[in-house]
DNA sequence: TTGTATGCGTTATCAG
DNA sequence: CTGATAACGCATACAA
């Protein structure tokens, strides 16, 4: 690939490597004139600055790093997609990383990040962690980071967050209005912030209409599409509840098949309710009832929160946390009979 | 941020920075002791070698660039994740980016990567592209390139596709095997080559079934929900077809939205047939009747032709094509009223 | 096996 | 306004 060099194009106009820099830097004095040549011939020799120099001598890459549990996810498509749009208008590039919510990949990917590749990282932490202490490790030079959904309680840094406590108090309440007795709490992670947040609101909400809390309500599930079809047919013949609610799209989707193998009828003997950035939720048999976080926006805000620490790390507390709210759209999973 | 550098571990251990650089390279001879000694030190201080040197110095990247119109859409995200698992595979890096079908910021993601930014790029082409010469004036010092389903007919360069034509024709066949003499076929850009050799499998298999063409029931849509929604309910309305084959998932879900809000009844007044990538097809109103796309093995295929060229550019013929089967998956959505 | 010296392609500093 | 030069952090050829 004998990439042309500045050196190379310099030669060609007669002039010193330094003009020639100095043409792709706007602050810098040049001449119209030189600056018109020299940007002329680049295009004709199809010249780019060499990116690795520029980064290796300024100190920075112009590149953050997104790591997600999951690639193939609505939301976290969603979410990167809101990311994209700021990073691109900044002129930033985007590194990918997905951690299969394999905890020993995140750890990798974060320290592998602190080698220069990035100036700043955006993370929506991975399941299975429980030991988050090499996070803290890092902290003198950690590089920006920003949490944005799935978060660690005990690292101090900026998040973007969705307000999961009230979103379930009224999902779990929706369900109470709508007749259920008997509520299911279907989540993945328990001790993942989200669940944590997620189970509280449910559980509160039971509460306050003197629902007795049973946990063998709440089901533990997992990433697997067949155990959890497994589990979920056991405990929808076993506990038979009139309600479910799911903490994550996948187990709304799981309860559905789970149902039309057991020939339960939704809404009228099961009312089905969960999280979910599903656009297509109306299409679904029966239309479902979801609580939708504002997926891009929270990318956006993870990524403007992300700009302004790079920009200037004094603007941002390490404190600071953007709480979004969801939509509870109603639909039919949750008619009354 | 002041990072660790090389010079420092050395100094720290005694040794020149070379012996550490070695330490970190595989091939070099260096004492298992010293390395060992090094290893360890270089936790203790947090040591990565700086990337961005690195890649100046050996003048690669371990990156590739994975260019795609859309991020938040099955297809595509599913791909990326194929892509994922192969390069991390590699120890390769992943960047990122998003055309939404804009053929300038194709090109101008292209461009920019022409600065050893990546080592070679897997992209699926902007819908809007008529001119596509700005990839052969890259020619001769283009990076390594590989296609992906959307390609570009007048280019040559390696590429993974679906037996397209195959698909569409089956599809087409399999609404007139259920019992339709009107089919529309819905697609977005008929000149994309994707647009056109699915038109054909549609257009012969009308042919082959005697049922005459008709050009108003091939139709233009876009991008847009809304004017896609109105476009749809027009046709349904002026035409009255008895089937609709869709040449993107979008379009299927456009329709299945049109049916609902005209209270057409699918399967029984209108057959419904889509190119999809969507897991849970089976959990649609009624269950979606697709040509599913193994989308995450189009991406693992499409890394390892990339690998396979950067490893060695002579083993990949220019014109290496890799063809690989969708399914058609009958649901209800086309069942016989 | 280890150390020394050089250059990868840029940009910032300084001098002119 | 332009040119010479040093430095960014690392990896290799060569020397020891």
């Amino acid at each position: 690939m004998e990439n042309i060099n500045i050196k190379q194009l310099a030669k060609a106009l007669n002039l010193s490597t330094s003009t020639v820099s100095r043409a792709f830097r706007d602050n810098s004095d040049i001449s119209k004139e030189t600056k018109e040549r020299i940007l002329a011939k680049a295009k004709e020799f199809n010249y780019q600055p060499n990116h690795y120099a520029s980064n290796l001598r300024e100190q920075r890459s112009k590149t953050i790093a997104v790591i997600v549990p999951e690639l193939a996810n609505n939301f976290f498509s969603q979410a990167i997609h809101g990311i994209e749009k700021i990073a691109r208008d900044k002129g930033y590039h985007i590194l990918i990383y997905a951690t299969d919510d394999v905890f020993e990949k995140e750890v990798s990917f974060i320290r592998h990040l602190h080698n220069g590749r990035a100036d700043g990282i955006i993370m929506s932490v991975s399941g299975e962690a429980n030991d988050h202490t090499y996070l803290n490790e890092l902290t003198q030079k950690r590089l920006p980071l920003v949490f944005f959904d799935r978060v660690y309680e005990d690292i101090i840094t900026p998040r973007v967050i969705t307000n999961d406590y009230d979103s379930s108090f009224s999902a779990t309440q929706h369900l109470i209005k709508q007749g259920c007795k008997h509520i299911a709490y279907l989540v993945i992670n328990k001790n993942l912030s989200i669940g944590k947040f997620r189970m509280q609101g449910y559980i509160d909400a039971l509460q306050k209409y003197n629902i007795p809390y049973d946990d063998r309500y709440v089901v533990d599930c997992t990433n697997s599409y067949t155990k959890n079809n497994a589990i979920l047919k056991r405990m929808l013949t076993e506990l038979k509840p009139d309600g479910v609610f799911t903490s994550v799209e996948r187990l709304a989707f799981a309860t559905y098949y789970a149902c039309y193998d057991l020939n339960i009828s939704v809404p009228e003997q099961l009312k089905v309710i969960g999280f979910s950035s599903l656009e297509i939720a109306p299409l679904l048999n029966p239309s479902l009832t979801t609580i939708t976080q504002p997926a891009t926006k929270i990318g956006t805000e993870a990524a403007n929160l992300l700009f302004r620490m790079l920009e200037n790390p004094e603007s941002v507390d390490p404190n600071e946390k953007i709480v979004l709210n969801s939509k509870l759209i109603k639909r039919r999973s949750t008619e009354k009979g």
